[in-house]
DNA sequence: ATAGTAGTAGCACGATCGTTCGTGCTGTAC
DNA sequence: GTACAGCACGAACGATCGTGCTACTACTAT
């Protein structure tokens, strides 16, 4: 039994959030309990509960680790793309295997809050939340403009527009693979993504994209 | 002050259910609970538990009534156009209106409670929201395969992957709406849909469609 | 060796959860 | 007029919620 050492603290802090975005990912931000977080962690409710201030503070806590989570796994691998229409690509891919890595095990975390929290009143979790969305939709809307200043996808394209569509077929697949247990709706994700991107793409641009999936084919 | 009469339970069921399908639409139908939706209506907790036997009961006479709701704002309005592309091309329209109507105050109900459940493990409630869900995804569907069958889609268009498309569409709007407070995500779903339709649409069908646009204006 | 600090546990609080029970009122049926 | 069914109520149950307060332990710094 290991006793507990000077820099314990932020160790067992990152295994409260570890756990509670997982929790969190399944029952929801709201469903988190103090109680059944300690339980399954094996630990008293003050204990943990010592770690932050209110459940509002590990609330928010929870999002920044699920944040920081994300970024490494979706973000992070597609910025290894270069940047333009082939990095759109590969975000969209990117998220679609985070889904089917079950990174989190209900499921993508941001979708499981944005859906909690979209009905709800404004408030420091919320906010936090729509933050972390548009953030991500951002990117993808940045990376679709720049796709299309390098003449890849049509001048009279919208990245916004773009952006809505790409992460609505991403979106919907999050949400049909764990509803109906049927890993299938990631490549209808794909084919989406597909067909989304060769119609808006110019002819570099598919070239583009056709000579990203010859190197992996 | 009016006197309970014979015929008076059917009555506030019903605005039992009203009220719990509008909470739940907002908090989930986990964060419905017996005492707010008594204090809501002004009865007490026992009087409003005696017309169900547990909460699960309550939560699914709260989807039936939500189901009806849907059929009633969405589906049969729709269901007037001719069938085809038409009546998928209105299925979609329907679907934006009820959320831009606030039909329930939280957007889609059946969003919601789907989102809420997605990651959850199986059970009666969970069941009838996949229920619902894959039924309304049925609609959209059938709706494009008998659009294929009178020629108005390419033989080689998928029903069931412009069902996905389309609903993806749909869900997110749903979502954006609500979470940035911005209705024009309403034009970006009906921009995708009209964009998703056109491209699967044959010459007759985008007459089809455009004789539509026309007749209204 | 001593004081100080970080981390955890124990215990208790008021509130609220879903649920049960007994009671009373009202309108209908005999 | 009396019995009954339908409906709602108040009180109370054990459990769990978020949140404090106190005490103990292990380590660090002096």
């Amino acid at each position: 039994m290991t006793r507990p050492n000077r820099a314990d603290g932020l160790e067992t802090r990152r295994a409260i959030l570890r756990t509670a975005a997982d929790l969190a990912s399944v029952d929801g931000l709201e469903g988190i309990t103090i109680g059944r977080l300690a339980t399954e962690l094996g630990m008293s409710k003050s204990g943990l509960f010592a770690h932050f201030g209110s459940k509002e503070d590990l609330q928010l806590a929870t999002i920044e680790h699920a944040r920081q989570r994300y970024v490494d796994e979706v973000l992070s691998p597609a910025l290894s793309e270069p940047a333009g229409i082939v990095r759109l690509q590969a975000l969209c891919e990117s998220f679609l295997s985070y889904v089917a890595r079950d990174v989190f095990p209900g499921g993508c975390f941001f979708a499981a809050t944005m859906a909690e929290y979209d009905g709800k009143p404004d408030g420091p979790v919320r906010d936090l939340v729509a933050d972390c969305q548009e953030q991500w939709m951002g990117t993808l809307e940045r990376t679709a403009a720049r796709a299309r200043e390098e003449g890849q996808l049509r001048p009279g394209c919208d990245p916004r527009q773009l952006a809505f569509e790409l992460e609505a077929a991403l979106l919907a697949a999050n949400w049909y693979v764990h509803l109906h247990h049927d890993a299938s709706f990631l490549d209808r994700a794909r084919q989406a993504v597909h067909t989304r991107l060769t119609a808006e793409a110019t002819a570099r641009g598919r070239t583009a994209l056709g000579s990203v999936r010859q190197r992996r084919g």
